[in-house]
DNA sequence: GCGCGGAAAATGTCAGACAATTAAATGTAA
DNA sequence: TTACATTTAATTGTCTGACATTTTCCGCGC
């Protein structure tokens, strides 16, 4: 009988699995310290070693901090919105790629979050946001760019469009969402037709949410999400006929 | 000078990242075998535990997977849904907890993704997800529940609905708005008043799901998240005149 | 009062050893 | 020949002990 997946054999994971629990109950509080290595080996009766790996494991989710030296050690972290973005966006990415995921899917999951976005971005928009985004346009109609510069150019423009809702627990969520998407996106060729089309897109939307007018913003974003859409099918269709 | 933060003095900390990048990258694929801890210390030029420190990170991650005995040692993990939802949600809820975000924030954030979820589901909900949805609705007026109880079954109630969209991504991005809220949502006391009132609310959104209406689940929605809201503001307030 | 230097405490790293586990190779008997 | 038991080798898991490095604090001399 294989033990509860809860208890791994793993001493440090169980370890780090202890200290997690309690500080995501709230038993331990930001900026506490936890005991030195020492303490904790003895604590948990194991050798330093292992009480190491389990501490890397929590830095590895930025649930504690390390400081050196004398009154140094290990301190529970406070989760920084930037570091929660890396780690959303790490994890969705991997996810996308190693799981086949259909472009249709991503895209589709990307787009029906954005569209969410959309009516509180045009509420809210500061001339920060709309001035990111007509950068991004703009660069996005210099002729020569390259294919993957258009891509990282588009993730901008839609972070900024997302930003502009205000809602950084918004914008945390759907940093997954979009930066997962661009390594799909970069199976694609885009044309001098195409680009012309997504900034025809990009500047209706940044005028809509100028405007405040968020109908006409989510329409947009349905045209764009439409035209994404059938790209990618395109590019995927060629890489299929490719590979054959 | 500090150096670049990309190149943290901590070595197993840079190893770890080596191999995340060559993982993220492509330059491993899923079910790849790495070196042995042994041909991975000379590799890099470090012992044994500094390699295990940084393979620790990796699994914290759920990068990799470790398999002891002969031709064992450390594979690259297919990330799965299931992992990525659990690293998400646990990301999100410290986020929320450890960042003082105030419950209008989160509110609106997990309410307007939901939204966007409500058409989809209501085009593709399956029996399953409707009878899931009816179930927690008779849970939820059972009399003597208790108030955590009733926020538990609220979030399946709610990851039915995201879910009976169908679309994966979409799931995995709505399980870290909609479980990150229960703890903020734990705060508040749920009158028999207002336990009515959100069953019927819930009742409202299966019935539009049931029928494909759209626009109705939209709406429904959109009454919820201001009773939530008002909900939610009300415990604050108290929750504020108490600590006075 | 102020700077300076050493002591102390803690993490970072290393080396070597042994235990535990597992798959493959090998041997053995039906 | 095949099925099964045994050995073996590779690899991770853990421990012990040591030293290096970093940082703070405290006392000392000026």
């Amino acid at each position: 009988m294989k033990t509860d997946p809860k208890t791994p054999s793993d001493l440090s994971a169980q370890i780090a699995k202890a200290i997690r629990d309690a500080i995501i109950e709230g038993r331990m509080i930001v900026d506490e310290r936890l005991p030195s290595e020492a303490e904790l080996a003895s604590e948990f009766n194991v050798s330093r070693p292992t009480v190491r790996e389990a501490l890397k494991r929590l830095a590895a989710q930025s649930l504690i901090r390390t400081q050196r030296g004398a009154f140094g050690g290990a301190f529970v972290k406070r989760l920084s919105y930037e570091e929660a973005y890396g780690q959303h966006i790490t994890t969705s990415t991997l996810l996308l790629s190693m799981n086949a995921v259909r472009f249709e899917t991503a895209c589709e999951a990307r787009y029906a979050l954005e569209r969410a976005c959309a009516p509180m971005a045009a509420r809210r928009r500061s001339p920060d946001h709309l001035a990111t985004m007509r950068a991004e346009i703009h660069r996005q109609s210099q002729p020569g760019l390259s294919d993957e510069s258009f891509c990282a150019s588009d993730v901008t423009f839609h972070r900024a469009l997302v930003d502009a809702a205000a809602n950084p627990v918004l914008s945390y969520q759907l940093a997954g969402a979009v930066e997962a998407m661009q390594p799909l996106m970069n199976m694609i060729t885009f044309t001098e037709r195409s680009r012309e089309e997504i900034v025809g897109l990009h500047t209706a939307i940044a005028d809509a949410i100028e405007n405040k007018d968020a109908a006409a913003a989510v329409a947009k974003l349905e045209a764009l999400a439409a035209y994404t859409l059938s790209l990618g099918q395109d590019a995927m269709e060629k890489r299929a006929r490719k590979s054959e």
